[in-house]
DNA sequence: AAAAAAATTTAGACTAACCTAAAAATATAT
DNA sequence: ATATATTTTTAGGTTAGTCTAAATTTTTTT
């Protein structure tokens, strides 16, 4: 049978809180995450368990199943595309789409999501920077750096952000800080982490350790 | 307040049921086209009564109010803009779409709506024939015919379809009508009033009364 | 105009997804 | 290792939207 918005929702979510290495996710976690109460959590678990889409024992947290990741990946496929179409089709600001896009994600349809892909021609990565999971279902990380791992002097790609808020992308905005730019790193503040970067190897510019921390970048 | 999927879904079968007129809308008529039971209706005709969209009094049946009437044409709009993408844009059949555009059609977000009917050119007649309302919500019906009110001699331009139904869209498909294809009645049957008609001035091919009865067209 | 039929509403129940409060299990601190 | 704190689960309840069966109202027929 078919998953349900709720569903859909919680398993994309385990996905990401599981991360890489697919760790136990805990219920207050899922609670904080999805803006439920643990008790409510519960009682998902207990269901999505049932359909076989997660290894859940009480008391131990969660994992996805083999199954529960195929609709995991297909709901972060989805949110993807839809939000390379908005963007690069209809002209919404990277900061925008995010919430059309959680609701654009749970619409069923295979073909849908095929024509949209081909569409759009095959996106890899999305106007975050993050990977467009294959057809297949096939999602690879890139290797990205986190900026606060560069060392003065080194120049990096800007390949994704790891904050999505609104906030923060239009603040990389207002900095000249998009996909692709040139930064490199001319100056570390020892006092407080806080960083020169000069943007494109033209304008320079000062950026706060927080800013740092959720820059994904590439050596080339 | 919001109106849920459900209610946008009540609301947009009694705007059609209605018809131009604005007439009362029963129970039963309802629970039909929603594939529930009259006793589900009841209960959400006082909801929707409550909220303001219907004019509703026990047994005497419904009318849309003037915010009811808002939202229906709202969904209509966006039920109709998307209907073009899938067809435009994705490359899916007039067949196809109803069934994908009847979940995008509740995705909420003005920007969005108007962002799309940009995109794709301020259209004012979705896949099938039927007008696509104004952003201000301005649906004006085009006063086509019926095939069926039209005499032998007769040379029409094909405008829309009464029935949505995929198995009739692609008996048209099959047939070589399309929108816009030019129609000559050369002949009516008075047995069964099934006619013979002259397509783009080429092949002539036999249509029965139930085909006639759902094609509308327009005079030139 | 009374009886019969049809349409509609009410009454009472169900499921999905949520909640609060209390109980139980696990983790942490002394 | 016991006490305390935290996390998680259970118990019992709520709302939206649905259901069936019974009651009521309206319509149609005789």
């Amino acid at each position: 049978m078919q998953n349900s918005f709720t569903e859909e929702n919680y398993l994309k979510i385990i996905h990401a809180l599981s991360g890489r290495e697919g760790v136990e996710v805990s219920t207050n976690a899922l609670a904080e995450s999805t803006a439920t109460r643990a008790a409510s959590v519960t009682d998902m678990l207990r269901k999505l368990a049932e359909k076989g889409l997660i290894h859940y024992k009480k008391y131990q947290g969660v994992r996805l199943t083999g199954a529960g990741e195929k609709v995991a990946i297909s709901v972060i496929r989805k949110h993807r595309l839809w939000e390379v179409f908005l963007v690069e089709k209809l002209g919404f600001g990277w900061d925008e789409v995010h919430e059309i896009a959680e609701e654009l994600e749970h619409i069923p349809s295979d073909e849908l999501v095929e024509r949209l892909d081909a569409f759009l021609g095959h996106p890899r990565f999305d106007p975050h920077g993050d990977p467009i999971p294959d057809a297949k279902g096939n999602l690879t990380d890139p290797d990205y750096l986190i900026l606060t791992d560069v060392n003065v002097g080194e120049k990096v790609l800007m390949m994704g952000v790891l904050d999505h808020a609104p906030s923060f992308l239009q603040h990389l905005d207002r900095s000249g800080i998009t996909l692709g730019s040139v930064l490199e790193i001319t100056e570390i503040n020892e006092y407080d982490k806080s960083a020169s970067v000069r943007i494109n190897g033209t304008n320079t510019l000062f950026i706060s350790l927080e800013v740092s921390k959720n820059l994904l970048v590439q050596r080339r």
